[in-house]
RNA sequence: UCCCCGGUAACUCAACGGUAGAGUGAGCGGCUGUUAACCGCUAGGUUGUAGGUUCGAAUCCUACCCGGGGAGCCA
């Protein structure tokens, strides 16, 4: 028996028989001669089926063998600039391990929705590999600069008996005998509780918003990573974020080229993603959006077209920071210098890709978190542990969360988030 | 929740008040180097649902259902 390789790994073996393990991802016959273009996850390989060189019933099987059907195959690896992935195999054997039939997803065009619908059959096909290995790139990015930068992973609870940023939409389920439990939405306000025990945490997981959003920037379950760094400001705040993006960029530039060249992705953008960022204060963008023609007024959110607007204006990455308190949640510090504005900072992506990274420094003091409380209607005592995080060596203290989907998105150059997460959750989605 | 767009063959679309059609996929046949292979033939439809207007509706009107995009909100 020929030994068993990926098809990543057949350079090694030109010359010498060997077994690939797989699907058929495209075939083409020409009557004497039949092209199997097969995948086995690591690769694309063409498998050529000569009817002179091989058995009658193997020569058969290339006939019967079908769009997705699984196998197994043999034959000796070739260099040949003509196939896909440089190298071929002159087919000795094929086995059929299961015909699949009528396999709904064809090499032609498909509208999203039919595809959405097959997402489960869709994660087979070449782009969405691409994209998904960029994710799985980008997410091992995130873990590892953390971790060479001593912060110490902690997870936060996904079922809380409260809501952490109030107004927002909240998933909702029976907690036993106890009353209402809510998905999360940010593991930030326990993440303060360990950062005063760890100095430097990060939590890493799913949330959840039962936001009634149908955009193409929206999903109902989506993947954050919230760094909280005690003794930060919001201005070291930025740094992190910027070193963080930077590390990212970098890291799927260096090992995902081969992807971004199949998204047809124009890296020089990429290329360009350089610490120092832009930075501009709230004050500055309202006036430079005006100038651009926005009807923005002073005191409320940048809309998704002011976003766009004025990443237009830049090509780097662009924090907008100290925004009016009445746009921010609760636990965002006041301004000591306007206290009409907290000391938080939004980093908008370049290429129009907008809001990737939401974060401030905390509001540390007790009286003045207190009064933030009330002033938004929320429970002194479902909140009462966070207090106590200002009454027991209450430090400065600053963090921020990244959306996962959109900066694969940014990266991937996509229209849309759905395809850069699995299996996407959204307001008319829930299946597969 | 609001605004805009759409729903015709398995898929992508055409037909725009007068006999529902093409390409792709599927099935059969041909072809020894194909690259979304190509060539020939075949099968495949209660036009999202329910009502209405009309001699006649895929087409016009109303309601509903299902999707897509955007607003708000946010990562």
């Amino acid at each position: 028996m020929p030994p068993r390789t990926y098809i990543s790994d057949l350079g090694r073996h030109v010359g010498r028989e060997v077994e690939v393990a797989g699907w058929l991802y495209n075939k083409r016959s020409s009557g004497k001669i039949h092209f199997l273009l097969i995948r086995d996850g690591t690769g694309l390989a063409q498998g050529v089926l000569v009817k002179a060189e091989v058995p009658e019933e193997v020569f058969l099987l290339g006939e019967t063998v079908t769009q997705e059907s699984s196998l197994t195959a043999t034959g000796i690896v070739r260099a040949d600039t003509r196939a896909p992935g440089g190298y071929e195999l002159s087919l000795t054997g094929l086995k059929i391990v299961q015909l699949a039939q009528d396999y709904p997803i064809t090499p032609k065009e498909h509208g999203t929705a039919f595809l959405m619908e097959n997402r489960h059959l869709w994660l087979r096909s070449s782009r969405q590999h691409s994209i998904l290995k960029v994710r799985d790139r980008i997410i091992w990015a995130v873990r590892e600069f953390f971790r060479k930068n001593g912060f110490v992973l902690i997870d936060t609870p996904i079922l809380t008996g409260s809501a952490a940023e109030g107004a927002s939409t909240l998933f909702e389920t029976q907690y036993f005998d106890l009353g209402k439990a809510y998905l999360a939405q940010t593991g930030q306000l326990y993440l303060e509780a360990a950062c005063m025990a760890f100095g430097k945490v990060y939590c890493f997981g799913p949330t959840f918003r039962a936001e009634k959003s149908k955009t193409r920037r929206h999903l109902t379950e989506f993947w954050m990573v919230e760094p909280e760094v005690a003794f930060n400001d919001y201005v070291a705040n930025m740094d992190l974020g910027e070193e963080l993006v930077c590390y990212i960029v970098s890291s799927v530039l260096e090992n995902c080229g081969e992807e971004l060249k199949k998204l047809e992705r124009d890296t020089k953008p990429l290329e360009n993603i350089k610490r120092p960022f832009y930075r501009i204060s709230y004050d500055e963008a309202v006036a430079k959006l005006q100038a651009a023609g926005s009807s923005i007024t002073w005191g409320i959110d940048l809309g998704g077209e002011d976003e766009t607007i004025l990443t237009k204006m830049y090509d780097k990455p662009v924090y907008v920071h100290c925004y009016p308190k009445e746009c921010k949640a609760f636990y965002m510090k006041l301004n000591p210098d306007n206290p009409k504005t907290v000391l938080c900072a939004d980093l908008l992506a370049p290429e129009g890709y907008g809001e990737i990274i939401g974060g401030s420094q905390r509001a540390d003091d007790y009286d003045e978190l207190l009064s933030r409380l009330r002033e938004h209607g929320l429970s002194e005592e479902a909140y009462k542990w966070y207090l106590d995080l200002r009454k027991y060596g209450s430090v400065p203290h600053a963090g921020f969360g990244l959306g996962i989907e959109r900066t694969v998105g940014w990266i991937c150059g996509l229209p849309h988030v759905r395809e850069t997460i699995p299996f996407a959750r959204m307001l008319y989605r829930l299946y597969p």
